[in-house]
DNA sequence: CCGAAGCGGGAACGACCGTTCTCGGCTGAT
DNA sequence: ATCAGCCGAGAACGGTCGTTCCCGCTTCGG
């Protein structure tokens, strides 16, 4: 595979992140990424033999990405108490972004996690990435239960994706806040 | 519209509500729906003059039956603690069902919210109706925020269904009611 | 300069889906 | 008995989509 087209990989992952997220990945053809892209079929499909594929590479893709933007948050602050509610305050950033269409993994998960096995696995795979990520935050508190208490941290962000999705309003994400210090212990 | 009608409507909306549910509405044609129901194309369309208005008249027959499960689950107890948290209880239940596939209306307006606006409506009242039940029983309560404390249990609510289709586990349900037993006011 | 291989653009194909139409048969009033 | 109108079954239509194919052009080694 030469490096033209890695290029290619590349602009075509990036129409499939913009279309797929904004539009839903059932409503996008391959022609409009094709064209966004600026990569013609022939070679697009050179690069991603199918739909399905592509699919799951946006979502591999869209885990990486967000995870890192996740760290880097949490990374600006020191205190273990802070460090777990900044998921929270980046939510609440992210819900107030114009192009927010709520969970782009539970949406794949909805649309197509019946007819592609693989996309379901990679929407598992990113929800048990956080909540490892989520777990670490939590082992340095004082908790009584740890495992318990990631668990129900997990609950209130994926709730708050879902209700700020359907509200249209980024308070979800507050609410999800103020939940979660009551959690904490102090 | 005659009572033969009528019973063609009621077939043909048990027949919507199972496949849309279980498998998604755009992967469910019309010539399914009318294969289970036995209701022929022609009489089908006469009731429901497009998929789509079908789409609507399944979202508001599910918002109608499951609060309406919800109340009377909720409706076992007296005390006012116990409510709240039989709300959870009964989502526990539902994720033990076999053909749980997560919030109906979530995945609906994940499926068709863009291209449905009427359907994308139907959900925002669905999670505005089952809000208010909550407030409702949130209000006997002696809660220092009552409206806060709504809007928390709601976004548990919606957590514990997304997180419970994604992890294919009823114990998402636990996760949230413990939350749920640790904000609300002893 | 020449032939072959690979390219991009876009047409073509096959499958599917929402919706409508056709056709043969049944019903029921006269 | 007859004729008009309605019915069910399924074919047909128009559009879309994932995927492949064709054609004319470029490029580059000999």
């Amino acid at each position: 595979m030469s490096d033209v087209d890695d290029q290619a990989r590349t602009r075509v992952l990036d129409a499939a992140d913009t279309l797929f997220y904004s539009h839903g990945i059932r409503a996008v053809g391959m022609d409009r990424i094709r064209d966004l892209s600026g990569v013609p079929l022939r070679r697009l499909y050179r690069c991603f033999p199918s739909k399905d594929e592509l699919v799951v590479a946006y979502l591999r893709r869209r885990d990486r990405v967000a995870r890192a933007a996740l760290a880097e948050r949490v990374g600006r602050h020191t205190d273990p108490r802070e460090r777990v509610l900044e998921v929270y305050e980046w939510l609440h950033d992210w819900f107030h972004e114009a192009g927010f269409r709520g969970c782009a993994f539970t949406n794949a998960f909805s649309e197509v996690g019946g007819d592609n096995a693989e996309a379901a696995r990679t929407v598992r795979a990113h929800q048990q990435a956080v909540r490892a990520y989520l777990r670490e935050l939590v082992g340095v508190l004082n908790a009584a239960d740890p495992d318990s208490l990631t668990d129900q941290l997990m609950v209130l962000v994926s709730g708050a994706i879902n209700t700020a999705l359907i509200t249209g309003s980024p308070e979800p994400a507050r609410h999800a806040r103020a939940a979660a210090a009551s959690l904490l212990p102090s």
